[in-house]
DNA sequence: ATGTTAAGTCAGCCTTGTTGACATTCCAAG
DNA sequence: CTTGGAATGTCAACAAGGCTGACTTAACAT
């Protein structure tokens, strides 16, 4: 609400409507990781390993350093669950062909099983929401969401649609 | 919009394109929370800090079970966040009058500055977003997002908006 | 031969969540 | 008035998942 008091057309922008949006997303997100949390919780694993097998799941063959790129954190922190991961045999790294320093990150067969487990569970959520709202709302949900993404991350965000959108 | 096979209306619900939601919720909560986090960043204050500030400013002289049921953490976690905001003068801790078992909870001047600062910045990045994408979307963005937020919850959601709507 | 990159590892720290146990204070019902 | 239950606070211990810093190994690239 800056200048051009144009009144009507941008009440969408007053502090309080911003404010609601703030605390629609707060609880919302509660509500987007709560399937797959439930059905984590009980076994070793956490939302980081969630968000692992999810990417691993979406780009088969991917490299760490590429992983370490889409979730934000560091190779300390990833390691650790990609370890994890591993020693489980819900994932296999293997050394890269072109270049030996990589190493590639497929899911397993028992990966994949509980990959489909926690993506069915986050789809049934995210699929019962978008049916009440519509879809008219959903492609406005998608522009939002896709408008407060960081610069710098959307890069990522797109390479993660290309060839596959 | 509910069952009703009807083919090319409901492509907005296949498993590609909640799918792409998903991630695209992923990666906005970052956006979303980036600007608050970075003025925390070196403070001794973290995100919980923050949720604590904002909904004691939301609704101020509220008590610590009605702050518990918001927020979705045991006592003790929230405790340990309000014990030092009480500490360092941020917010105030007062015994309720009718039932003194009670405290009611207010922000301090000094409260209320931090509170300022953080609300603008988190303001500013979604005002940034809500212009981008226009205000039809951001409807339709608030309607998705109020349609994930869990049933439980709905209503604490809700009640939130009374009085302020 | 040298420098850089990818990956992994060890150690330690912080925030923020969790349980469980327990004390205090106060309201309300018997 | 006593007693049960509710609201609050606190102690201790623990876990997940972030972080930094330092260091190794292997492989690529010049």
């Amino acid at each position: 609400m800056n200048e051009a008091s144009s009144g009507d057309t941008l009440l969408f922008l007053t502090d309080e409507q911003l404010r609601q949006g703030i605390e629609a997303m707060f609880f919302a997100y509660r509500g987007f990781t709560s399937a797959p949390d439930q059905i984590l919780e009980g076994m070793d694993y956490g939302r980081a390993h969630h968000r692992a097998l999810h990417f691993i799941a979406r780009v088969p063959g991917m490299n760490v350093k590429r992983l370490l790129e889409i979730l934000g954190v560091t190779k300390q922190s990833l390691n650790r669950v990609l370890r994890t991961l591993i020693e489980d045999g819900l994932v296999d790294s293997r050394v890269g062909t072109s270049d030996k320093r990589e190493r590639h990150l497929f899911l397993t067969e028992k990966g994949r099983e509980l990959e489909a487990r926690l993506s069915d569970a986050q789809r049934r959520q995210m699929r019962s929401a978008y049916r009440q709202a519509g879809p008219d709302a959903v492609a406005g949900f998608r522009q939002v969401l896709e408008a407060m993404i960081e610069p710098q991350v959307r890069a990522t965000y797109a390479s993660l649609r290309e060839g596959q959108g």
